[in-house]
RNA sequence: GCGGAUGUGGUGGAAUUGGUAGACACGCCAGAUUUAGGUUCUGGUGCUCUUCGAGCGUGGGGGUUCAAGUCCCUUCAUCCGCACCA
């Protein structure tokens, strides 16, 4: 009995790969083209669990739209700006493109050695000048086109990693990475009209029918899309107006204050002379916005002194208060309150004394028996107290209200979203320096075209606080491009998720020195077939990549809309969790299992077992692939990774788990290669003469085709792996060297060896080799299915007495109704069954059940 | 609070349009092989009752139907996302 040497077939097969230049792929216009892309990796310096499920996961589908004669683009490379590399550079002395290199080196290797099809010869980094030469060219572009801008603005400052976030990596109230509660500062930044995009974005959700419903509510929510009204109130004593935002101008006639946000303009202007608001606005602003600390914080405002005018109400003054619970990043950053209809507004009006004039009756109720407490009514109703409303409906008094405050000049119908423009602007070294230059004379100017790429310096200070670019004593100072006087460099480089928002184009033509990547090829290659990745990436790369994608289409890049016409996203790794005595965690490897206790290797002291999460470092429930490719192989692992759970859902990581792998991928090799009998040779016909017994696995085999088919085309790859194990035991019961068995073993074994290959390569390959053949698995194709053997001769369908299971019945296939009842009728344990009773009523349906009713 | 899921054996999970619940595994039990352990092979394994046989069983309750894991109503639990969005 041989065992595996996955050792050994796994780097043969490898080297073969690469050197036949199998997975390198051209444009071909004969061909249907497939693009399937994991998401790169940031090059930590190891690979992870979770990366080599993602990536399993998409060579699955490559191999196997290779296999059905697809031209497949399966490429990948490195997302290698970003902060850890500042960090590592710092801890360990060393450089951030040395540390990022090195570490792209290791990975690299470490990802051959699980034999994915990747082509190698498209590897992009995007740290590299001449990945991010182009997207200084594209932001110029996009300035060009009025779709990048610079303003001061609020933003989020993590106070930890000293730079800006993007509204969409603050967590919680926490930085994304950190985890350090953001504070708020005003910043001269650069923004991206994403917000240009907003309906675009929210509308074509609809069409990515090949998305996760999860993904596409989360972007809608996201983007959130409100249909209101801009009501703008008179100030008394002064020329301006205040400008708030409403989806309820139905209810303006219940209005009974105003409130502004912290940093609303008209705020700071009246704290000036005012300390008691000046003390409240800074409060304001140094309250979090985490979940517990909205919870907690009760509704606070402070009078500032001004009233405004309500439109229709001629002489209804209403105060103007700061509120801690108005948004300056919503609408105008201003609101009128009613209490009687909105909750936030009815806690405050108790709180201040102000009015509270219910003005929406709930149907079915009379104005009398209808009175606001504690809790405000938000429900629909028959407008009254208000005027020339009386008696509409909510939506027609909508209207009616819009109608009127347009007449008047005081506001008009809008749409407010929550989506803000993207801030790009990052205070970090290790990143893509932003191409723009500060004239004192000319203003901003774009960098000439002639002098990108604007690389960044080699010689950098990056443990001193603060922005490194800036520090730098020479890097930016530079000359105006159009008046030639000294210059001032912008210093803030790129958010990273502005390389990963078009490198899946650049793939397309990645050694393009003179554009980002030629357009014919992008038009070939785009969109993406199927994007595999993690659920993380939701509302943040995900949606910056569709709005990528609009503005380079915008400038000319392009002819697409959507990157993605395909998204999968799978669950996490999880592993169990150890804790010895002093509750610290102990790696997986650090414990051993006996019976249901769990005791430390070393000391043999009794362990804590955790639930099982996400394989972290700080857990240490971690297990590394290297190890479990040195011990098992890359088939073993990969095997495991697809045959326990289904992918969108979150796998647990046991041990017994990939044993049993293991098992199953040595089992199947000695299955062929040891088999029970004679294997005919290839190309033998099929004998006139086959028993019931082969005859049955041979449907079996074609099932089992028809069968992985689907359930590869839907991800349902824990069930493929199921479905081979059923034919394999079944192949592995059939003993002899008559000649149907020896045909069917060549047949059989063929077309497992071939279902098999998207997801063991190395051992189909061999496999494939060993029973005589000189072609790769690509070439070998996918099997063909013979429809005929789909449908049995005969069928087992269940008999029913009264719904209850009594008995199976074997019939001929398609047999009359007549003939079903005959034999149901006449079957033993049936006729006990019922026992002489009268039947009230037979059901049959054909091929399925025959239920009979007493 | 809003939105989205998910609840099936000891465990991971299978079950077209409603039509034999528990495929395929892990684990466990028994046996064979082996010097022992491991490997390998064979058989068994939803629960309950006394074997034959029967009853019960897809989070709980109710309903539709000849027939419900699947459809409808209701309720509970867990997970995820968003969150003072006017």
């Amino acid at each position: 009995m041989s065992q595996y040497n996955f050792s050994e077939i796994e780097a043969k097969w490898q080297d073969s790969w690469i050197e036949n230049n199998i997975f390198k792929a051209t444009e071909d216009p004969n061909r249907p083209k497939y693009y399937v892309l994991e998401m790169f990796p940031y090059p930590s310096g190891r690979i992870h669990m979770g990366h080599v499920r993602n990536y399993t996961l998409g060579d699955v589908v490559a191999r196997y739209k290779m296999m059905r004669g697809f031209n497949v683009l399966h490429p990948m490379g490195w997302d290698s700006f970003g902060l850890p590399a500042e960090n590592a550079a710092i801890e360990n002395k060393t450089h951030p493109a040395k540390w990022t290199r090195e570490n792209i080196k290791s990975m690299r290797e470490q990802l051959g050695t699980l034999g994915f099809s990747h082509d190698w010869s498209r590897e992009l980094s995007t740290c590299e000048p001449k990945y991010y030469k182009h997207e200084q060219k594209m932001f110029i572009d996009f300035y060009k086109s009025g779709l990048a801008y610079q303003k001061e603005s609020w933003v989020n400052w993590d106070p930890m990693e000293n730079t800006v976030l993007a509204n969409e990596q603050v967590v919680d109230g926490k930085g994304w990475r950190s985890g350090v509660t953001v504070e708020k500062r005003l910043l001269s930044q650069w923004f991206l009209k994403i917000t240009d995009f907003a309906d675009e974005l929210l509308d074509d959700i609809k069409k990515l029918d090949r998305w996760p419903e999860k993904v596409r509510v989360m972007q809608q929510n996201w983007i959130n899309r409100s249909e209101g009204a801009k009501v703008f109130f008179n100030i008394i004593g002064r020329d301006d107006r205040l400008e708030v935002f409403t989806t309820r101008p139905d209810t303006l006639f219940g209005a009974s204050f105003c409130a502004i946000a912290a940093n609303h303009p008209l705020a700071g202007e009246m704290a000036k002379d005012n300390p008691k608001l000046a003390e409240f606005i800074d409060e304001c602003n140094k309250l979090g916005t985490s979940e517990e600390a909205i919870e907690k914080a009760e509704k606070k405002g402070v009078y500032i002194g001004l009233d405004a005018t309500h439109p229709f109400i001629k002489d209804k003054k209403l105060k103007i208060f700061i509120a801690n619970f108005v948004l300056m990043e919503y609408g105008s950053g201003a609101i009128f309150a009613c209490p009687a209809h909105d909750q936030r507004d009815l806690d405050f009006a108790r709180k201040y004394n102000q009015d509270v004039m219910p003005v929406v009756l709930p149907n079915d109720m009379d104005s009398d028996d209808f009175t606001i407490t504690d809790e405000a009514y938000t429900g629909n109703g028959i407008i009254f107290n208000s005027d020339f409303l009386n008696g509409m409906d909510a939506e027609t008094a909508k209207s009616a209200a819009i109608a009127k405050l347009q007449d008047l000049g005081m506001g008009e119908s809008t749409i407010t979203y929550r989506l803000r423009d993207w801030g790009v602007s990052r205070q970090r070294y290790w990143g893509c320096p932003i191409p723009m230059i500060h004239c004192d004379d000319c203003g901003i100017i774009p960098v000439a075209e002639g002098d990108l790429p604007i690389k960044l310096p080699e010689d950098v200070m990056l443990d001193a606080p603060g922005n490194p670019l800036d520090h730098h004593p020479s890097w930016k100072y530079t000359k105006c491009p159009k008046c030639n006087k000294p210059a001032i460099r912008e210093t803030d480089t790129f958010d990273t998720f502005f390389e990963s928002s078009w490198y899946f184009a650049r793939f397309c033509d990645p050694n393009n020195s003179d554009q980002a990547f030629c357009r014919d090829k992008a038009n070939y290659w785009l969109p993406v077939d199927q994007y595999v990745g993690g659920i993380e990436h939701a509302v943040l790369h995900l949606l910056y990549s569709r709005f990528f994608t609009r503005a380079l289409k915008k400038c000319g890049y392009l002819d697409i809309k959507e990157p993605f016409a395909g998204l999968f996203t799978q669950g996490m790794v999880c592993h169990e969790t150890y804790q010895d005595n002093n509750n610290k965690w102990l790696l997986p490897g650090d414990v051993i299992h006996k019976g249901d206790n769990i005791f430390h290797r070393e000391n043999g002291e009794a362990v804590k077992l955790g639930r099982s999460i996400k394989m972290s470092k700080s857990k240490k429930n971690v297990v590394d692939p290297a190890e479990i490719v040195n011990s098992y192989g890359a088939d073993t692992a990969r095997l495991f990774m697809l045959s326990d759970s289904p992918p969108d859902r979150d796998l647990e990581w046991t041990e017994s788990g990939i044993e049993g792998a293991w098992r199953y991928t040595n089992r199947l090799w000695r299955l062929i290669t040891e088999p029970n009998g004679k294997i005919a040779p290839i190309g033998t016909k099929q004998p006139d003469n086959i028993s019931k017994n082969v005859m049955d696995i041979w449907r079996l085999t074609h099932k089992t085709i028809a069968g992985i088919t689907s359930d590869l085309e839907s991800f349902h790859f824990n069930r493929a792996v199921a479905r081979i194990r059923e034919l394999s035991n079944a192949l592995g019961t059939i003993k002899g060297d008559a000649d149907d068995i020896a045909w069917l073993r060549r047949k059989s074994f063929e077309i497992l060896t071939q279902i098999i290959a998207p997801m063991t390569p190395h051992l189909s390959e061999e496999l494939w080799q060993q029973l005589g053949h000189k072609t790769t698995m690509v070439d070998a194709g996918w099997p063909i299915i013979d429809e005929k053997l789909l449908i049995d001769d005969n069928i087992t369908i269940a008999v029913q007495v009264n719904g209850k299971l009594r008995s199976t019945i074997n019939i001929p296939t398609d047999a009359n109704r007549d003939e079903i009842e005959n034999i149901a009728l006449n079957d033993e344990k049936i006729k006990k069954a019922l026992d002489n009773k009268k039947v009230k009523k037979i059901i049959i349906v054909p091929n399925r059940i025959v239920n009979i009713v007493i």
